[in-house]
DNA sequence: CGGTATCCCCGTCGATACTG
DNA sequence: CAGTATCGACGGGGATACCG
């Protein structure tokens, strides 16, 4: 929680806990369904495990989350205050949609897009049993460069290692290309196009990937010019 | 602007924009249409000219604020992505209107309350020509205790000296009584008649003083219980 | 009116390591 | 898994004064 404005303005209020560095992130981390702690610091890699700690338990004191031990685990949920913050968070996310479009290249974190697309897997898509999907990003030191998804309909589970599954299919590209993707400035089917972006596999694997990854829940919001050519 | 958070996702980019401490105040204030400097400070009296000037800087470079120089006077106007932050705003303020109920003696400020009502008079049902308003908070130091109000159809004036017109109405009350009725905590009539707070004057001035001073905008948004009764 | 200039402090945050 | 402990730096921002 911030230092108080001293206004009476309910935007003041509301101000004064959220606009604490990393917050917002954290509540946009709930929002998405996180739960645990070290859930929660997957969404927020960069940020320290005691500045996370500090952060949920401000939301705890302001009545936005509630921490919940039984004993064998301590899930953090929000409480209906929390939830209706959503709205923030959207508004938020769609004007960043909208307005912020240039990333640099230290926005381009290849463990946060897979953590993201893990979470959105549609796993009704997917063939039965497991399916393993790897990805290689060409612009990416080797550390970070080689990722393992590993999807059956009970769970996604995401390695930065060789799993040792056969792989189903691969993808290859830069990560810029993909986050891209993720973030909706640009279609599965424009990248694969244009070649900066390919798959391999079998062609029924291949077709269905795009199906299996839908992009963000922010890939929708309509771009500033949209309108003017409709 | 703060530091980056090296995410890609939207709402990180925007926040890194949006959660500088003052900012989101700033914004608030050119929604609410003050656009030259001074006007802007009257609505942050307790932030630094410094930092408002480092704010609106940033804000400029963010492509959200554009300053007009027209070499007699300068205005700071919403680009129309700054115009498009007023959804992130409302929703913050009805949320705080929702949860962030209590306020402290610190939040209560009277040259901020009266900057408020005077930007909202209904002018249309002020009586024609001047009227003079005086509020006298019984809570507050001399210092700060009585405040004028000068109406006409044209322009509203805060004075915190005597002007010198003959006094139409008197308000008369404590200062958090009215805080509460400009939020919409509580409504005019509710506190004239629990006698917390009294107007003195002819009696149709009386009556009419409510309608020349709405509450706020965020005064009609449903509290939490709301829902129940409903 | 519309800002700058400066100073300095204190709190925040990042980094790193470690524990039950 | 779920955090604490410690430490140091830095820089944000509060205060105050001043200029065109």
């Amino acid at each position: 929680m911030g230092s108080p404005y001293h206004q009476f303005c309910p935007v003041a209020k509301a101000t004064e806990l959220l606009d604490g560095r990393w917050t917002l992130l954290v509540i946009r981390e709930l929002l998405s369904g996180s739960r645990h702690f070290n859930d929660l610091r997957r969404g927020v890699p960069k940020m320290s495990p005691a500045l996370l700690s500090k952060r949920l338990q401000e939301l705890v004191r302001a009545g936005v989350v509630e921490r919940r031990d039984d004993g064998r685990e301590v899930a953090y949920l929000l409480t209906p205050a929390g939830e209706e913050l959503r709205p923030v968070v959207e508004s938020l996310g769609a004007w960043g949609t909208r307005w912020v479009g240039e990333l640099g290249d230290a926005d381009l974190d290849p463990k946060l897009l897979l953590w993201d697309l893990h979470r959105n897997v549609d796993s009704d898509l997917l063939p039965p049993g497991r399916t393993v999907v790897t990805f290689r990003f060409l612009d990416v030191p080797a550390k970070e460069r080689d990722w393992w998804l590993v999807l059956t309909a009970a769970a996604v589970d995401v390695c930065d290692f060789d799993p040792g599954y056969d792989v189903a299919v691969s993808v290859t590209g830069t990560l810029r290309e993909l986050v891209l993707v993720w973030r909706g400035d640009l279609d599965w089917f424009q990248a694969l196009r244009s070649g900066t972006l390919t798959v391999q596999g079998p062609e029924q694997l291949r077709r269905a990937l795009p199906g299996w990854f839908p992009p963000s829940r922010f890939a929708a919001v309509p771009r500033p010019d949209a309108g003017v050519l409709a």
